[in-house]
DNA sequence: GTGAAAGCGCTAACAG
DNA sequence: CTGTTAGCGCTTTCAC
């Protein structure tokens, strides 16, 4: 004989009072005498009963659970910021449905139509690029929505961040003050606008700040992985550069580890920086100097942001930048 | 004037069928004719309907989700095994609630009690030890779990892992082969079974192997980060021992680095193997020697192993050992 | 092949 | 403070 879940009513009746006293009595209503509270409270306990969370949601519309799409679970930059919205998310008492996008668009769009199938919540969006696709996906389900670490360049979404461009412009001209004349740009694809509207520009700007010439042949735009740096060093060798700006911690250890390979000494002949700040950044050697961004706070605060949406608060910024700074450690002289 | 959620009702009116109709054209029911078919599919595009998921959940008590527990989305090991789970569960329409655990026994009960509150079809448990308080939910819970690179001591849950106790007697008799007389063992918790009754028993296989003696002031029992491996070197250099074996790769990795920022020469010096051949095995200076696991291939595993539970099939073998390797990279001579 | 109708387990007015 | 009563949107017998 298998044992039957139970449910409020087994509850209700054999607390003797009605179904609507329990569900008062789970969801902290308070307005249930004392007396009654316990009394339900008791058998709850003893008749181990948990709620179903699926029939609290259809009733409520409400299902405490929120979608977060990230391009790859096992990539360092994303996974960090996952730790800060799994935690602000726990403590706000929401569940996570972790959605792969590959950083493929089409994935992104039929990942968001299956959140918005579960009737999540709310959805915390990591991704490279925003199409128009997926924004107008976005302006159609009426689910708030927040990016973390991610620029939507029509800034039409609610989003946390550092200031990108700033802060690239800050490390280049960090490489430049130390001598740096030509300094390659290694980065991800030029079609995602966090790269080409304002990393790039960042590295611009640093390079008009010392009247250095601005060589497009120095720009290099590949995927974001250890494997395409490691690759990509071989390039830089023949080039008349003395350092790189790498606007990823992965793609730079591939960058760094290549042309250490080679025999190329870092810093010595070679200096590079890199601009996440993950904790990839301590693990290589030589250690990388880095733009430091608040990678665990960009998730906190997107997830803080999200609640506050869900809830209805009024939201008084909906572009938060957060502050970054810069660490030199022993990838640059 | 708010767009109002388009409903099987309104799908069913509009074609001029019964709501059992297009449910059972939307779960592909071969029960209809034709022609219906075509005209439902027809309504459904037009009004752009979409099943919400938590209704179907309630009715049909199964909500093609499941969890997976880990005990940090940030940790090399977990992520790359989350990969595989990710892949498969896609594969096959399910989608996956993410619950961090913190590696902590008491959070593990609280998010197992939570995803069960949610009506999790089955689940994937990642961990580095099953308390009886945990097997105990387990067997209560009638929900299909499996154990991914993780070790249930007492073997009641199918499980998805490679044979750690042969695999670390391989590669510690690799150390000793090179004429390493003093080999440290480095490791998680003791109190962790994948540790204790699998890894430092293999450990002692391979001393035993080639009669050299067990030390027990060799075998060091710690934290799986970055940081306490690093801390660990320096108690390593104090010591008469020309190797290490390690548990973890990024611990392995902090032992490593702690070593050379100490001025010794690895693998001249010291030498060391680790574990689990994530990618970080490559990125760090030298590379590391390790065992070779599929981790992707653990994680998708489990996941198929899962779906079959759910679906009732036979499962023919609930302890699977998937095949290891050895690598020799630059951390051994 | 198709429809009618009874729930799934809970919440949320509303009434008292 | 507590109970009654509709649903939430869908699946699933059971008839026809």
């Amino acid at each position: 004989m298998e044992k039957q879940k139970v449910t409020i009513y087994d509850v209700a009746h054999q607390a003797q009072v009605s179904m609507a006293t329990v569900s008062r009595v789970v969801n902290g209503n308070s307005n249930v005498k004392p007396l009654t509270r316990k009394k339900v409270l008791k058998v709850i306990k003893d008749l181990n009963y948990h709620p179903n969370a699926v029939a609290r949601g259809l009733a409520s519309k409400r299902t405490t659970t929120v979608g977060v799409i990230t391009p790859n679970v096992a990539d360092t930059y994303f996974s960090e910021l996952a730790l800060g919205i799994d935690d602000i998310a726990a403590m706000y008492k929401y569940n996570i449905i972790l959605a792969n996008s590959d950083d493929n668009s089409k994935k992104e769009i039929h990942v968001l139509n299956t959140l918005l199938t579960k009737q999540v919540d709310g959805i915390i969006f990591m991704g490279n690029e925003i199409t128009d696709a997926l924004r107008k996906k976005f302006r159609e389900a009426k689910t708030p929505i927040v990016l973390a670490g991610s620029i939507d360049s029509k800034k039409t979404e609610p989003s946390v961040n550092i200031d990108y461009r700033q802060a690239t412009k800050d490390e280049v001209s960090h490489l430049i003050e130390r001598g740096n004349k030509h300094i390659a740009f290694v980065t991800g694809s030029l079609d995602q606008a966090i790269n080409s509207k304002h990393r790039l520009l960042g590295y611009q700007d640093a390079l008009k700040k010392y009247q250095l010439p601005y060589d497009p042949k120095l720009v290099f735009s590949t995927d974001r992985s250890y494997h395409s740096g490691y690759k990509l060093s071989q390039r830089l060798i023949k080039l008349n550069v003395s350092a790189a700006m790498v606007s990823n911690d992965e793609l730079a250890a591939g960058v760094m580890n290549g042309l250490t390979d080679s025999g190329i000494r870092i810093p010595d002949q070679f200096e590079i920086a890199t601009s996440d700040d993950t904790k990839l950044t301590k693990m290589t050697r030589p250690t990388m100097t880095s733009i430091t961004q608040p990678l665990y706070d960009i998730g906190a605060v997107a997830m803080r942001l999200l609640t506050k949406i869900m809830n209805k608060d009024k939201i008084t910024n909906q572009d938060v930048l957060l502050p970054y700074g810069l660490i030199k450690r022993n990838s640059t002289k």
